[in-house]
DNA sequence: ATGGCATAATCCTTATGA
């Protein structure tokens, strides 16, 4: 099974490019984030064709998450339980026996913000989410865009904000793998300064001057059936593009 | 401290992103 996660910085502007890149990489599964349109406007004329379901929880204007999978998919979740939020960031569903969590992490602005520290208290909701989730299902892989940078590797050297590296961040990711996740990016050799996300300004993807956020973790079952893991970096170079890159992991599941 | 670029909506100006 592949499972791929691609922030796309609206759904409408990028159906195309989600379409041609789903030709090139028939994946089992994609989660998209920051689809940015509401559920009655989401771009089904520009998808078909496509072999492919569509589950989907969209906002006006901004956030918005949605699932492309080749299987139906089951027990659809749209929300953190005990986390009253207008903002549609999470769409959960089981796959062909895997649970799949698709996420659009808070930004955070800046460290100290009010929105930095609504990031944390979202990350906190969601480990207390998966305290009693991650038991529930035996395959369970969460993806998205974290909106943090694990490791310092993780980030270009000269990066200049606190945010997206600061300790408060990392710990909220690190207490939801002391769950049982685990970066499957990390289980293979990579190359140096590897990124999924680059600025639109000043030149910083021909520059490489990116960071790392968006990841695909997995519980021990998965990742131990898990295979590969890498960013594509292609899409980025096409026209008008998301200024995040798909990320892609391949399970073999017995 | 700001802009730089892109997107959507309130649409020629603002909010947001990372």
């Amino acid at each position: 099974m592949k499972i791929a996660t691609w922030n796309v910085n609206s759904l409408r502007k990028r159906a195309s490019h989600v379409r041609y890149w789903l030709d090139e990489n028939p994946v089992d599964v994609l989660c998209l984030q920051e689809t940015k349109c509401q559920n009655q406007d989401f771009p089904l004329e520009d998808l078909q064709g496509l072999e492919y379901y569509a589950t989907f929880c969209g906002q006006k204007a901004y956030n918005g998450v949605a699932l492309l999978t080749r299987k139906p998919v089951e027990d659809v979740q749209t929300s953190i339980p005990g986390l009253e939020d207008e903002e549609r960031r999470i769409l959960g569903a089981t796959i062909d026996g895997v649970r799949v969590l698709n996420l659009y992490v808070v930004n955070g602005k800046e460290v100290g913000d009010p929105k930095y520290r609504h990031k944390l208290k979202w990350l906190s909701k969601l480990q207390q989410h998966l305290e009693d989730d991650a038991g529930r299902h035996e395959r369970y892989v969460i993806v998205g865009d974290f909106n943090i940078a694990p490791e310092d590797r993780d980030l270009s050297e000269d990066w200049d904000s606190e945010l997206l590296r600061s300790e408060p961040e990392r710990e909220g990711l690190r207490a939801i793998c002391q769950l049982g996740f685990e970066d499957c990016f990390r289980r293979f050799e990579q190359p140096a300064e590897s990124y999924s996300w680059w600025d639109y300004r000043n030149s910083a993807f021909r520059r490489n001057f990116g960071v790392r956020i968006d990841l695909i973790l997995a519980n021990a079952q998965a990742a131990e059936a898990c295979n590969s893991c890498r960013i594509d970096s292609k899409p980025r170079t096409w026209e008008a593009p998301s200024d995040h890159a798909p990320v892609v992991a391949t399970f073999d599941f017995a």
